[in-house]
DNA sequence: CGCCCGTTTGAGATCGTTCAAGCCAGGTGG
DNA sequence: CCACCTGGCTTGAACGATCTCAAACGGGCG
Protein backbone atom coordinates (compact mmCIF):
# COMPACT_ATOMS: atom_id res chain seq x y z
CA UNK A 1 0.00 0.00 0.00
CA UNK A 2 2.87 2.55 1.09
CA UNK A 3 4.70 3.61 -1.96
CA UNK A 4 7.54 0.56 -3.12
CA UNK A 5 10.89 1.49 -1.35
CA UNK A 6 13.41 0.88 -3.43
CA UNK A 7 16.41 -0.55 -2.01
CA UNK A 8 20.30 -1.11 -3.38
CA UNK A 9 18.98 -4.57 -4.44
CA UNK A 10 15.57 -4.77 -5.88
CA UNK A 11 15.84 -8.20 -7.04
CA UNK A 12 16.70 -9.52 -3.11
CA UNK A 13 13.74 -7.24 -1.76
CA UNK A 14 12.76 -9.69 1.68
CA UNK A 15 9.04 -10.21 1.27
CA UNK A 16 8.67 -12.00 4.27
CA UNK A 17 4.96 -11.93 3.51
CA UNK A 18 5.28 -13.72 0.69
CA UNK A 19 7.84 -16.24 2.10
CA UNK A 20 6.57 -19.73 2.40
CA UNK A 21 8.47 -19.60 5.40
CA UNK A 22 7.31 -17.03 7.37
CA UNK A 23 5.46 -19.53 9.69
CA UNK A 24 8.70 -21.29 10.78
CA UNK A 25 10.91 -18.31 10.69
CA UNK A 26 10.85 -14.90 12.72
CA UNK A 27 7.58 -13.57 11.54
CA UNK A 28 5.37 -16.54 12.64
CA UNK A 29 2.63 -15.36 14.91
CA UNK A 30 3.08 -11.54 13.73
CA UNK A 31 0.18 -9.38 12.34
CA UNK A 32 0.31 -8.34 8.52
CA UNK A 33 0.93 -5.22 9.89
CA UNK A 34 3.84 -5.54 12.21
CA UNK A 35 5.15 -7.90 9.09
CA UNK A 36 5.84 -5.20 6.84
CA UNK A 37 7.55 -3.48 9.64
CA UNK A 38 9.79 -6.30 10.15
CA UNK A 39 10.22 -6.43 6.54
CA UNK A 40 11.71 -3.15 6.13
CA UNK A 41 14.48 -3.82 8.13
CA UNK A 42 15.58 -7.13 6.91
CA UNK A 43 18.05 -7.06 4.33
CA UNK A 44 19.48 -9.55 2.21
CA UNK A 45 22.80 -10.25 0.61
CA UNK A 46 24.22 -11.73 -2.00
CA UNK A 47 24.37 -15.33 -1.85
CA UNK A 48 26.42 -17.42 0.60
CA UNK A 49 29.18 -19.98 -1.13
CA UNK A 50 30.28 -23.53 0.54
CA UNK A 51 32.78 -22.36 3.17
CA UNK A 52 31.89 -19.20 3.50
CA UNK A 53 31.38 -17.28 6.79
CA UNK A 54 28.38 -15.70 8.02
CA UNK A 55 29.80 -14.85 11.15
CA UNK A 56 33.13 -15.49 13.41
CA UNK A 57 33.42 -16.35 16.78
CA UNK A 58 34.68 -13.55 18.63
CA UNK A 59 33.03 -11.34 16.23
CA UNK A 60 31.19 -8.40 16.75
CA UNK A 61 27.18 -8.99 16.76
CA UNK A 62 25.94 -7.07 14.16
CA UNK A 63 22.50 -8.91 13.56
CA UNK A 64 20.35 -12.48 13.60
CA UNK A 65 19.94 -14.81 10.50
CA UNK A 66 17.04 -16.43 9.02
CA UNK A 67 18.19 -18.98 6.50
CA UNK A 68 16.39 -18.22 3.18
CA UNK A 69 17.91 -20.88 0.72
CA UNK A 70 20.51 -23.71 1.80
CA UNK A 71 21.75 -24.75 4.78
CA UNK A 72 24.65 -24.01 7.10
CA UNK A 73 26.51 -24.90 10.44
CA UNK A 74 27.91 -23.56 13.27
CA UNK A 75 30.82 -24.20 15.40
CA UNK A 76 33.39 -23.39 18.16
CA UNK A 77 37.18 -23.78 16.92
CA UNK A 78 39.18 -24.73 20.16
CA UNK A 79 42.66 -23.69 21.29
CA UNK A 80 43.92 -26.22 19.73
CA UNK A 81 42.58 -26.00 16.40
CA UNK A 82 40.04 -28.81 16.57
CA UNK A 83 36.11 -27.92 15.37
CA UNK A 84 33.26 -28.83 17.67
CA UNK A 85 30.31 -28.41 15.08
CA UNK A 86 27.13 -27.21 17.19
CA UNK A 87 24.69 -27.47 15.00
CA UNK A 88 23.15 -26.75 11.33
CA UNK A 89 20.32 -24.78 10.59
CA UNK A 90 17.59 -25.02 7.55
CA UNK A 91 15.80 -22.81 5.73
CA UNK A 92 13.20 -21.35 8.03
CA UNK A 93 15.40 -21.13 10.74
CA UNK A 94 17.37 -18.43 13.13
CA UNK A 95 20.54 -18.52 14.08
CA UNK A 96 23.11 -16.02 15.85
CA UNK A 97 21.52 -15.84 19.62
CA UNK A 98 24.48 -16.50 20.62
CA UNK A 99 26.13 -13.34 20.35
CA UNK A 100 23.04 -11.59 22.95
CA UNK A 101 25.21 -12.35 25.85
CA UNK A 102 28.27 -9.96 25.62
CA UNK A 103 27.84 -8.74 21.94
CA UNK A 104 30.05 -10.81 20.25
CA UNK A 105 29.64 -14.23 18.62
CA UNK A 106 30.59 -17.66 20.52
CA UNK A 107 30.59 -19.53 17.74
CA UNK A 108 31.41 -19.52 13.52
CA UNK A 109 28.71 -19.89 11.15
CA UNK A 110 29.11 -21.36 7.77
CA UNK A 111 27.68 -22.45 4.59
CA UNK A 112 27.22 -25.94 3.70
CA UNK A 113 26.18 -25.35 0.35
CA UNK A 114 24.87 -22.44 -1.37
CA UNK A 115 22.52 -20.44 0.91
CA UNK A 116 21.15 -17.01 1.32
CA UNK A 117 19.89 -15.85 4.37
CA UNK A 118 18.02 -12.95 5.65
CA UNK A 119 19.74 -10.35 7.61
CA UNK A 120 18.33 -8.87 10.91
CA UNK A 121 20.23 -5.94 11.94
CA UNK A 122 19.64 -5.90 15.93
CA UNK A 123 19.59 -2.22 16.69
CA UNK A 124 17.05 -1.87 14.52
CA UNK A 125 15.35 -5.16 15.58
CA UNK A 126 15.96 -4.46 19.07
CA UNK A 127 14.57 -0.37 18.15
CA UNK A 128 11.33 -2.54 16.83
CA UNK A 129 11.08 -5.33 19.19
CA UNK A 130 10.93 -2.44 21.98
CA UNK A 131 7.73 -1.21 20.41
CA UNK A 132 6.14 -4.30 19.40
CA UNK A 133 5.96 -6.98 22.35
CA UNK A 134 4.76 -9.88 19.82
CA UNK A 135 8.16 -9.87 18.06
CA UNK A 136 9.96 -9.85 21.52
CA UNK A 137 7.39 -12.58 22.41
CA UNK A 138 8.41 -14.24 19.32
CA UNK A 139 12.05 -13.84 19.84
CA UNK A 140 11.97 -14.89 23.12
CA UNK A 141 10.04 -17.97 21.22
CA UNK A 142 12.53 -18.87 19.23
CA UNK A 143 15.68 -18.50 22.00
CA UNK A 144 14.09 -20.98 23.89
CA UNK A 145 13.82 -23.50 21.08
CA UNK A 146 17.07 -23.19 20.68
CA UNK A 147 17.69 -23.77 24.50
CA UNK A 148 15.36 -26.60 23.84
CA UNK A 149 17.97 -28.39 20.75
CA UNK A 150 20.61 -27.91 22.66
CA UNK A 151 19.47 -29.46 25.40
CA UNK A 152 18.35 -32.52 23.64
CA UNK A 153 21.85 -32.67 22.08
CA UNK A 154 22.86 -33.07 25.33
CA UNK A 155 20.45 -36.30 25.92
CA UNK A 156 21.94 -37.40 22.45
CA UNK A 157 25.36 -36.76 23.81
CA UNK A 158 25.70 -38.65 26.82
CA UNK A 159 23.04 -40.98 26.63
CA UNK A 160 22.97 -42.70 23.19
CA UNK A 161 25.15 -45.24 21.01
CA UNK A 162 26.24 -44.55 17.83
CA UNK A 163 23.07 -46.29 16.22
CA UNK A 164 20.77 -44.14 18.55
CA UNK A 165 22.61 -40.99 17.52
CA UNK A 166 22.64 -41.33 13.98
CA UNK A 167 18.87 -42.23 13.67
CA UNK A 168 18.39 -39.63 16.41
CA UNK A 169 20.14 -37.23 13.81
CA UNK A 170 18.43 -39.05 10.82
CA UNK A 171 14.48 -38.32 12.04
CA UNK A 172 15.32 -35.30 13.26
CA UNK A 173 16.54 -33.88 9.96
CA UNK A 174 13.57 -35.60 8.19
CA UNK A 175 11.24 -33.85 10.55
CA UNK A 176 12.34 -30.68 9.24
CA UNK A 177 12.53 -31.03 6.17
CA UNK A 178 8.90 -32.47 6.56
CA UNK A 179 8.19 -29.45 8.17
CA UNK A 180 9.14 -27.43 5.14
CA UNK A 181 7.08 -29.27 2.59
CA UNK A 182 10.22 -31.59 1.62
CA UNK A 183 10.14 -35.23 1.06
CA UNK A 184 9.94 -36.66 4.90
CA UNK A 185 11.47 -39.88 3.11
CA UNK A 186 13.98 -39.35 0.97
CA UNK A 187 16.51 -36.27 1.24
CA UNK A 188 20.52 -35.06 0.24
CA UNK A 189 22.78 -34.72 2.87
CA UNK A 190 24.52 -31.13 3.02
CA UNK A 191 27.18 -31.94 5.33
CA UNK A 192 29.74 -34.82 5.16
CA UNK A 193 30.26 -37.67 7.30
CA UNK A 194 33.24 -35.85 9.07
CA UNK A 195 30.59 -33.19 9.81
CA UNK A 196 27.71 -35.45 11.15
CA UNK A 197 30.44 -37.50 13.09
CA UNK A 198 31.62 -34.64 14.81
CA UNK A 199 28.02 -33.03 15.58
CA UNK A 200 27.48 -36.04 17.22
CA UNK A 201 30.31 -36.91 18.92
CA UNK A 202 31.44 -39.82 16.92
CA UNK A 203 34.19 -40.73 13.97
CA UNK A 204 34.08 -40.43 10.99
CA UNK A 205 34.33 -44.01 10.34
CA UNK A 206 32.07 -44.70 12.86
CA UNK A 207 29.18 -42.55 11.27
CA UNK A 208 30.23 -44.77 7.89
CA UNK A 209 29.71 -48.39 9.20
CA UNK A 210 26.90 -47.36 10.76
CA UNK A 211 25.04 -46.53 7.59
CA UNK A 212 26.23 -49.46 6.55
CA UNK A 213 24.88 -51.50 9.46
CA UNK A 214 21.52 -49.70 8.73
CA UNK A 215 21.56 -50.46 4.93
CA UNK A 216 21.88 -54.59 6.09
CA UNK A 217 19.31 -54.11 8.65
CA UNK A 218 16.81 -52.69 5.64
CA UNK A 219 16.54 -49.48 7.31
CA UNK A 220 17.59 -46.84 5.13
CA UNK A 221 18.81 -46.98 1.60
CA UNK A 222 22.25 -44.77 1.31
CA UNK A 223 24.18 -44.09 -1.64
CA UNK A 224 26.92 -40.85 -1.07
CA UNK A 225 25.14 -38.18 0.53
CA UNK A 226 21.66 -39.04 -0.83
CA UNK A 227 19.45 -40.95 1.97
CA UNK A 228 16.51 -42.33 1.59
CA UNK A 229 14.24 -44.08 5.02
CA UNK A 230 12.73 -47.57 3.87
CA UNK A 231 11.66 -48.38 7.73
CA UNK A 232 10.63 -45.22 9.23
CA UNK A 233 9.12 -47.44 11.92
CA UNK A 234 12.33 -49.43 12.45
CA UNK A 235 14.55 -46.03 12.46
CA UNK A 236 12.22 -44.75 15.31
CA UNK A 237 13.41 -47.67 17.12
CA UNK A 238 16.88 -47.58 16.41
CA UNK A 239 16.96 -44.50 17.69
CA UNK A 240 16.00 -45.06 21.00
CA UNK A 241 14.10 -43.73 23.92
CA UNK A 242 13.16 -39.79 23.68
CA UNK A 243 12.36 -37.38 25.80
CA UNK A 244 9.54 -38.72 27.50
CA UNK A 245 6.63 -36.03 27.81
CA UNK A 246 4.65 -35.21 24.56
CA UNK A 247 2.58 -38.46 24.36
CA UNK A 248 2.83 -40.52 27.27
CA UNK A 249 2.33 -38.80 30.81
CA UNK A 250 4.35 -40.38 33.23
CA UNK A 251 4.04 -39.98 36.89
CA UNK B 1 14.77 7.02 51.68
CA UNK B 2 11.38 5.71 50.16
CA UNK B 3 8.84 4.91 52.41
CA UNK B 4 8.86 1.25 53.20
CA UNK B 5 5.51 -0.67 51.39
CA UNK B 6 4.42 -3.46 53.33
CA UNK B 7 3.08 -7.00 51.01
CA UNK B 8 1.34 -9.56 52.18
CA UNK B 9 4.45 -11.59 53.42
CA UNK B 10 6.35 -8.47 54.69
CA UNK B 11 9.50 -11.30 55.69
CA UNK B 12 9.79 -12.55 52.14
CA UNK B 13 9.95 -9.12 50.45
CA UNK B 14 12.47 -9.20 47.95
CA UNK B 15 14.35 -6.44 47.97
CA UNK B 16 16.40 -7.20 44.91
CA UNK B 17 17.51 -3.62 45.86
CA UNK B 18 19.69 -5.01 48.64
CA UNK B 19 20.11 -8.34 47.10
CA UNK B 20 23.82 -9.21 46.91
CA UNK B 21 23.11 -11.45 43.89
CA UNK B 22 21.76 -8.35 41.80
CA UNK B 23 24.89 -8.27 39.71
CA UNK B 24 25.02 -11.40 38.69
CA UNK B 25 20.82 -11.97 38.46
CA UNK B 26 17.85 -10.69 36.45
CA UNK B 27 17.94 -6.84 38.13
CA UNK B 28 21.61 -6.54 36.17
CA UNK B 29 21.70 -3.61 33.96
CA UNK B 30 18.68 -1.94 35.33
CA UNK B 31 18.31 1.34 36.63
CA UNK B 32 17.20 1.90 40.20
CA UNK B 33 13.81 2.80 39.22
CA UNK B 34 13.62 0.04 36.77
CA UNK B 35 14.54 -2.03 39.82
CA UNK B 36 12.04 -0.75 42.28
CA UNK B 37 8.92 -1.70 39.35
CA UNK B 38 10.60 -5.10 38.51
CA UNK B 39 10.48 -6.02 43.06
CA UNK B 40 6.62 -5.41 42.70
CA UNK B 41 6.05 -8.07 41.04
CA UNK B 42 8.53 -10.79 42.88
CA UNK B 43 7.51 -13.66 44.96
CA UNK B 44 9.37 -15.31 47.09
CA UNK B 45 8.08 -19.02 48.12
CA UNK B 46 8.62 -20.52 51.24
CA UNK B 47 12.51 -22.19 50.89
CA UNK B 48 12.38 -26.21 49.16
CA UNK B 49 13.43 -28.71 50.67
CA UNK B 50 15.95 -31.06 49.17
CA UNK B 51 14.08 -32.99 46.54
CA UNK B 52 11.53 -31.03 46.06
CA UNK B 53 10.34 -29.72 42.64
CA UNK B 54 10.04 -25.88 41.30
CA UNK B 55 8.76 -27.23 38.30
CA UNK B 56 7.83 -30.14 36.04
CA UNK B 57 7.94 -31.22 32.76
CA UNK B 58 4.83 -30.73 30.58
CA UNK B 59 3.86 -28.82 33.27
CA UNK B 60 2.24 -24.94 32.30
CA UNK B 61 5.18 -22.36 32.30
CA UNK B 62 3.99 -19.69 35.14
CA UNK B 63 7.29 -18.01 36.37
CA UNK B 64 11.27 -18.07 35.52
CA UNK B 65 12.84 -17.98 38.52
CA UNK B 66 15.99 -16.50 39.86
CA UNK B 67 17.57 -18.88 43.08
CA UNK B 68 17.99 -16.74 46.06
CA UNK B 69 19.93 -19.32 48.25
CA UNK B 70 21.13 -23.07 47.77
CA UNK B 71 21.39 -24.99 44.75
CA UNK B 72 19.01 -26.82 42.05
CA UNK B 73 18.80 -28.80 39.03
CA UNK B 74 17.42 -29.73 35.97
CA UNK B 75 16.49 -32.92 34.40
CA UNK B 76 14.93 -34.41 31.38
CA UNK B 77 12.75 -37.47 32.35
CA UNK B 78 13.26 -40.34 29.28
CA UNK B 79 10.56 -42.38 28.38
CA UNK B 80 11.77 -45.35 30.04
CA UNK B 81 12.23 -43.35 33.41
CA UNK B 82 16.00 -42.80 33.35
CA UNK B 83 16.90 -39.08 33.94
CA UNK B 84 19.28 -37.04 32.07
CA UNK B 85 20.68 -34.20 33.94
CA UNK B 86 20.85 -30.82 31.99
CA UNK B 87 22.44 -28.22 35.11
CA UNK B 88 22.54 -27.19 37.86
CA UNK B 89 21.70 -24.03 39.23
CA UNK B 90 23.32 -21.66 41.67
CA UNK B 91 22.54 -18.28 43.91
CA UNK B 92 21.78 -15.51 41.16
CA UNK B 93 21.05 -17.55 38.61
CA UNK B 94 18.20 -17.71 36.36
CA UNK B 95 16.16 -21.11 35.21
CA UNK B 96 12.74 -22.08 34.05
CA UNK B 97 13.83 -20.14 30.20
CA UNK B 98 12.87 -23.73 28.12
CA UNK B 99 9.16 -22.68 28.52
CA UNK B 100 9.12 -19.76 26.31
CA UNK B 101 8.82 -21.95 23.10
CA UNK B 102 5.68 -23.50 23.27
CA UNK B 103 4.57 -22.13 27.36
CA UNK B 104 5.21 -25.63 28.47
CA UNK B 105 8.58 -26.95 30.89
CA UNK B 106 10.32 -29.15 28.97
CA UNK B 107 12.05 -30.27 32.10
CA UNK B 108 12.02 -30.59 35.57
CA UNK B 109 14.19 -28.28 38.31
CA UNK B 110 14.61 -29.63 41.72
CA UNK B 111 16.12 -28.38 44.99
CA UNK B 112 19.70 -30.55 45.60
CA UNK B 113 19.50 -28.94 48.61
CA UNK B 114 17.64 -26.27 50.74
CA UNK B 115 16.76 -24.23 48.64
CA UNK B 116 14.63 -20.36 47.97
CA UNK B 117 14.17 -19.03 45.15
CA UNK B 118 12.38 -15.63 43.71
CA UNK B 119 9.46 -16.12 41.09
CA UNK B 120 8.52 -14.08 38.64
CA UNK B 121 5.56 -14.45 36.39
CA UNK B 122 5.63 -14.44 33.58
CA UNK B 123 2.61 -12.73 32.01
CA UNK B 124 3.82 -9.87 34.47
CA UNK B 125 6.96 -9.86 33.91
CA UNK B 126 6.11 -9.55 30.38
CA UNK B 127 4.30 -6.85 30.63
CA UNK B 128 6.73 -5.04 32.28
CA UNK B 129 8.98 -5.94 29.76
CA UNK B 130 6.96 -4.35 27.03
CA UNK B 131 7.08 -1.58 28.43
CA UNK B 132 10.74 -1.63 29.92
CA UNK B 133 13.44 -1.69 27.11
CA UNK B 134 16.01 -2.51 29.40
CA UNK B 135 14.33 -5.79 30.98
CA UNK B 136 13.84 -7.62 27.87
CA UNK B 137 17.84 -6.77 26.86
CA UNK B 138 18.80 -8.21 30.32
CA UNK B 139 16.38 -11.31 29.04
CA UNK B 140 18.23 -11.97 25.85
CA UNK B 141 21.37 -12.10 27.59
CA UNK B 142 20.12 -14.37 30.11
CA UNK B 143 19.01 -16.82 27.49
CA UNK B 144 21.65 -16.43 25.53
CA UNK B 145 24.22 -17.49 28.15
CA UNK B 146 21.85 -20.14 29.17
CA UNK B 147 22.66 -21.19 25.32
CA UNK B 148 26.73 -20.43 25.50
CA UNK B 149 26.48 -22.80 28.81
CA UNK B 150 24.59 -25.70 26.77
CA UNK B 151 26.45 -25.43 24.08
CA UNK B 152 29.70 -25.61 26.01
CA UNK B 153 28.74 -28.84 27.66
CA UNK B 154 27.72 -29.84 24.16
CA UNK B 155 31.76 -29.50 23.35
CA UNK B 156 32.53 -31.41 27.01
CA UNK B 157 30.35 -34.47 26.14
CA UNK B 158 31.84 -34.74 22.80
CA UNK B 159 34.78 -34.05 22.70
CA UNK B 160 36.04 -34.63 26.11
CA UNK B 161 37.27 -37.40 28.30
CA UNK B 162 36.37 -38.72 31.99
CA UNK B 163 39.51 -36.55 33.48
CA UNK B 164 38.61 -33.46 31.24
CA UNK B 165 35.08 -33.93 32.42
CA UNK B 166 35.30 -34.00 36.13
CA UNK B 167 38.33 -31.21 35.72
CA UNK B 168 35.95 -28.93 33.55
CA UNK B 169 33.03 -29.17 35.57
CA UNK B 170 35.08 -28.46 39.00
CA UNK B 171 36.76 -25.49 37.50
CA UNK B 172 33.32 -24.18 36.25
CA UNK B 173 31.66 -24.68 39.92
CA UNK B 174 34.75 -23.00 41.21
CA UNK B 175 34.63 -19.93 38.83
CA UNK B 176 30.89 -19.53 39.64
CA UNK B 177 30.84 -19.78 43.42
CA UNK B 178 34.19 -17.23 43.20
CA UNK B 179 31.83 -14.83 41.81
CA UNK B 180 29.36 -15.35 44.38
CA UNK B 181 32.62 -13.76 46.98
CA UNK B 182 33.19 -17.55 48.14
CA UNK B 183 35.99 -19.38 47.99
CA UNK B 184 37.50 -20.81 44.51
CA UNK B 185 39.41 -23.32 46.48
CA UNK B 186 37.93 -25.14 48.71
CA UNK B 187 33.94 -25.71 48.19
CA UNK B 188 31.22 -28.37 49.13
CA UNK B 189 29.10 -30.12 46.90
CA UNK B 190 25.51 -29.73 46.43
CA UNK B 191 25.17 -32.57 44.37
CA UNK B 192 25.51 -36.57 44.31
CA UNK B 193 28.17 -38.75 42.68
CA UNK B 194 25.58 -40.22 40.66
CA UNK B 195 24.57 -36.67 39.31
CA UNK B 196 27.75 -35.71 38.64
CA UNK B 197 28.00 -38.51 36.32
CA UNK B 198 24.79 -38.10 34.84
CA UNK B 199 25.66 -34.43 34.16
CA UNK B 200 28.90 -35.28 32.35
CA UNK B 201 27.72 -38.43 30.48
CA UNK B 202 29.20 -41.11 32.82
CA UNK B 203 29.01 -43.44 35.54
CA UNK B 204 28.92 -42.87 38.97
CA UNK B 205 32.14 -45.46 39.45
CA UNK B 206 33.80 -43.63 36.99
CA UNK B 207 33.62 -40.01 38.60
CA UNK B 208 34.47 -41.65 41.74
CA UNK B 209 37.90 -43.77 40.19
CA UNK B 210 38.52 -40.01 38.40
CA UNK B 211 38.68 -37.81 42.32
CA UNK B 212 40.34 -40.86 43.30
CA UNK B 213 43.03 -40.05 40.52
CA UNK B 214 42.98 -36.08 41.01
CA UNK B 215 43.94 -37.00 44.71
CA UNK B 216 46.92 -39.24 43.61
CA UNK B 217 47.87 -36.26 41.53
CA UNK B 218 47.92 -34.27 44.34
CA UNK B 219 45.20 -31.85 42.10
CA UNK B 220 42.81 -31.96 45.02
CA UNK B 221 41.35 -33.37 48.27
CA UNK B 222 38.50 -34.81 48.45
CA UNK B 223 36.58 -35.54 51.31
CA UNK B 224 32.87 -36.91 50.71
CA UNK B 225 31.46 -33.90 49.46
CA UNK B 226 34.01 -31.40 50.41
CA UNK B 227 36.53 -30.16 47.79
CA UNK B 228 39.33 -28.60 48.08
CA UNK B 229 41.77 -27.39 45.06
CA UNK B 230 45.58 -28.45 45.92
CA UNK B 231 46.83 -27.36 42.23
CA UNK B 232 44.72 -24.63 40.04
CA UNK B 233 47.45 -25.26 37.13
CA UNK B 234 46.94 -28.49 37.02
CA UNK B 235 43.94 -28.64 36.93
CA UNK B 236 43.42 -25.90 34.34
CA UNK B 237 45.83 -28.70 32.71
CA UNK B 238 43.77 -31.66 33.02
CA UNK B 239 40.89 -29.67 32.04
CA UNK B 240 42.07 -29.93 28.13
CA UNK B 241 41.97 -27.12 25.54
CA UNK B 242 38.66 -25.07 26.02
CA UNK B 243 36.81 -22.82 23.96
CA UNK B 244 39.42 -21.23 21.76
CA UNK B 245 39.74 -17.59 21.53
CA UNK B 246 39.68 -14.99 24.20
CA UNK B 247 39.47 -15.36 27.63
CA UNK B 248 35.91 -16.14 27.47
CA UNK B 249 34.79 -13.40 30.15
CA UNK B 250 31.38 -14.52 31.77
CA UNK B 251 29.52 -11.19 32.30
C1' DC C 1 23.92 -52.05 67.16
C1' DG C 2 22.64 -52.73 62.63
C1' DC C 3 20.71 -50.91 58.52
C1' DC C 4 20.87 -47.98 54.50
C1' DC C 5 22.61 -45.13 51.19
C1' DG C 6 26.23 -43.08 48.89
C1' DT C 7 30.63 -44.15 47.70
C1' DT C 8 35.01 -46.70 46.63
C1' DT C 9 37.54 -50.29 44.42
C1' DG C 10 38.36 -54.34 41.46
C1' DA C 11 38.05 -57.30 37.15
C1' DG C 12 36.17 -58.45 32.93
C1' DA C 13 33.27 -57.07 28.86
C1' DT C 14 32.10 -53.79 25.29
C1' DC C 15 31.71 -50.15 22.12
C1' DG C 16 33.92 -46.85 19.66
C1' DT C 17 38.54 -45.21 18.41
C1' DT C 18 42.79 -45.52 16.07
C1' DC C 19 45.56 -46.84 12.48
C1' DA C 20 45.80 -48.61 8.00
C1' DA C 21 44.42 -49.87 3.45
C1' DG C 22 41.57 -49.50 -0.38
C1' DC C 23 37.46 -47.76 -3.08
C1' DC C 24 34.82 -44.58 -5.83
C1' DA C 25 33.39 -40.36 -8.33
C1' DG C 26 34.67 -36.19 -10.16
C1' DG C 27 37.98 -33.08 -11.95
C1' DT C 28 42.39 -31.97 -14.42
C1' DG C 29 45.94 -32.13 -17.54
C1' DG C 30 48.61 -34.48 -20.91
C1' DC D 1 40.33 -40.05 -24.25
C1' DC D 2 42.63 -41.75 -20.70
C1' DA D 3 45.83 -41.46 -16.72
C1' DC D 4 46.18 -39.52 -12.74
C1' DC D 5 45.01 -37.20 -8.59
C1' DT D 6 42.25 -35.77 -4.83
C1' DG D 7 38.79 -35.77 -1.31
C1' DG D 8 35.26 -38.15 0.74
C1' DC D 9 33.93 -42.48 2.01
C1' DT D 10 34.14 -47.54 3.27
C1' DT D 11 36.04 -51.50 5.53
C1' DG D 12 39.14 -54.24 8.53
C1' DA D 13 41.78 -55.32 12.84
C1' DA D 14 43.61 -54.31 17.27
C1' DC D 15 43.53 -51.37 21.13
C1' DG D 16 41.80 -48.89 24.98
C1' DA D 17 38.65 -45.97 27.78
C1' DT D 18 34.64 -46.46 29.97
C1' DC D 19 30.87 -49.41 31.32
C1' DT D 20 29.03 -53.31 33.78
C1' DC D 21 28.83 -56.32 37.38
C1' DA D 22 30.22 -57.36 41.88
C1' DA D 23 31.88 -56.77 46.46
C1' DA D 24 33.08 -54.10 50.30
C1' DC D 25 33.40 -49.78 52.94
C1' DG D 26 31.77 -46.14 56.11
C1' DG D 27 29.11 -42.37 57.93
C1' DG D 28 24.58 -41.15 59.63
C1' DC D 29 20.51 -42.45 61.87
C1' DG D 30 16.77 -45.00 63.93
Amino acid sequence: MAAKKVISFPALKAACENCRLSTLCLPAGLETTDLKTLEQLVRRQGPLRRGDSLFRANERMYAIYAVRAGSLRTYYLAEDGREKVLGFYLPGEVLGFDGFSNGRHRCTADALETASVCELPIGQLQELADRLPSLNHQLYRLMSQEIGRDQEMLLVLSDKNAQERLATFLLNLAQRLGSRGLSVGEFNLSMSRQNIANYLGLTLETISRTFSQFQKQRLLRVERRHIRILDLEGLTAAAGPGVGMASSQVT
